[in-house]
DNA sequence: TATTGTCATAGTTTTTTCTTATGATAATGT
DNA sequence: ACATTATCATAAGAAAAAACTATGACAATA
């Protein structure tokens, strides 16, 4: 007994003809003969009566057709579940985005996103990557915005964007006078990096081939917690740090300061993270639509030149 | 999705192992893997978290589950069903009867009957075989018994027993010194037959090779409802007639005009007769059984010189 | 009486399911 | 710490099931 054999027998129920219900089942004739014959001969019974003209469901038929109705109608019911509790954008939606990337991404798309999903509410919170990990793994929230890859297994990364990554140099530096930054030259620099913990430390020191800092030869040491703080320490002490894109731009007043590399271009990948098998698949599809709308179309279209930074 | 699947993840769901699962599903364990994973791509969850350990359903997946497990029960619910109608061996049973089998053979078995299965009632009529065969597909008759074959495709039939057709013949006829009749004998016979509409007036005519009764010869006609009126037109009119085994005893005073024909002896099958996928075997194995148990054992064993009459 | 419409049957092809063999990874015991 | 075991995934081939095309029997209809 199988659920295609149950779906045939209604088919044959509703147009009392077996020619018809095949059309409806789009299969042969003789393909849904046979699987009611199988289907009668197990059960023993006999589900319909050919002899008459046209054809109806014996008296047993008719109990199993109904009990066969509700299955389908439960079976079915599995899928529209699911569709339903995927497609619904509604209830709270807990993120965690890291902090190199929330003070500039978020106010970027949350005020049209919340107009345009009344019925949606975001938890935001600016969360480091490795907590992000954990709480993801511990349903604590629902979506993470970080870098990728992460080679997570229980983990799905959705990329939503590569963010160039550029200079900041105070004016005073000797590379400001440059039109473009080549990496090479930052090898041995003296950069301004955020703390430990955050993944943008890392992924800055990839870019310059350093492994770690070189502390001996700095004048002094501040390890920042903010890219706020970092661009300050640069006006101030005359020297070099690296910025994403979304926050090279925060203050207007600062344009002339910010470096552009040489293609190729590094780049950090910046992607939605879930559970596998994470059912809001439309609020990652919203979520997406809206960042992309709001950020620079260079972004999302794959760099020719760009050199994507793994850093972990 | 198939209700294979649905078991499979039940299975898994109660072992929380996919080995066990296999094991208690009677298939190998990549065959419920790769079953589990196909049904996961085909809703677009995950329904069990394999990095647990030990391995437990998702959030989805636990409603998934529970959905599955009342599909589940529904679906077997259907074979139970159909077992327990099957079973039940209670409620009313109509039963024809063909008029030349009815008073010898009813009385055999119906006391026992009763007695052993106090929850039914059977309701017993005589009816010519014209008229089972019309009840049965009007649904006004749950059973018939009569002589097959019929040829009837809308029934079924299931033989029971094959009853040995008997000659009654007069004390003072020329053929009541022989010990066997012979077919040929008859050939030209002045027989004694029941009325248009009896089944056994035609298996008679067959067996004496006449198709039909030649009145020109005869002194005179009397064509009796009956076979006791036959048997008592035969005692008061130096006659012969044909009889079935079962009425043949039924007075006990007439063992010796019985004559039992030369092998082959002709046979009439006995047959239970119900509408195709008629749904109470068990009635019928039950009826089988007090009906065998009490007549000749003889009958019931293929009678290897018998000659069964096909009569229509 | 020929025609059409309906369902059954036969023989093949295609698809699906299952199996065996093997691999990767995590848990467990020495 | 290292070998062992347990557990699930993957790959490739075998077996089973379901589908198709072609055809046949039969009844209803023109």
């Amino acid at each position: 007994m199988t659920i295609v054999q149950l779906e045939y027998i209604m088919a044959v129920d509703e147009k009392r003809s077996f020619t018809k219900a095949a059309e409806i089942c789009h299969v042969t004739q003789p393909t849904l003969s046979m699987q009611i014959q199988k289907l009668e001969d197990e059960l023993g019974i006999v589900i319909f009566d050919r002899y008459k003209s046209p054809l109806e469901p014996t008296k047993v038929g008719k109990i199993i057709i109904s009990k066969a109705r509700k299955i389908i109608r439960e079976f079915n019911g599995i899928k529209e579940y699911l569709t339903n509790e995927k497609g619904k954008l509604s209830g709270q939606f807990r993120i965690g985005i890291i902090p190199t990337l929330a003070p500039y991404l978020v106010p970027l798309f949350l005020p049209d996103f919340v107009k345009q999903h009344p019925d949606s509410k975001l938890i935001i919170e600016e969360l480091q990557t490795e907590t992000i990990i954990d709480y993801l793994q511990k349903d604590r929230i629902d979506l993470g915005i970080a870098v990728t890859p992460l080679e997570e297994k229980e983990l799905k990364e959705i990329p939503i964007f590569n963010e160039p990554i550029y200079g900041y140099v105070s004016t005073d530096h000797p590379l400001f006078k440059k039109e473009r930054l080549s990496e090479s030259e930052l090898e041995n620099a003296k950069l301004w990096l955020l703390n430990q913990g955050h993944c943008f430390r890392n992924q800055a020191l990839k870019i310059c081939n350093q492994n770690q800092l070189d502390t001996q030869n700095m004048e002094f040491i501040y390890e920042s917690g903010s890219i706020e703080t970092l661009k300050n320490m640069v006006n101030i002490s005359s020297g070099i740090t690296l910025i994403p894109a979304l926050a090279a731009f925060s203050n207007i007043n600062d344009f002339n300061m910010v470096k552009k590399f040489e293609a190729p271009e590094p780049l950090r990948e910046v992607s939605f993270i879930v559970n596998k098998g994470y059912l809001k698949d439309n609020l990652i599809k919203e979520l997406r639509k809206s960042i992309i709308e709001k950020i620079p179309e260079e972004y999302t279209i794959k760099y020719k030149n760009g050199r994507v930074i793994h850093w972990r």
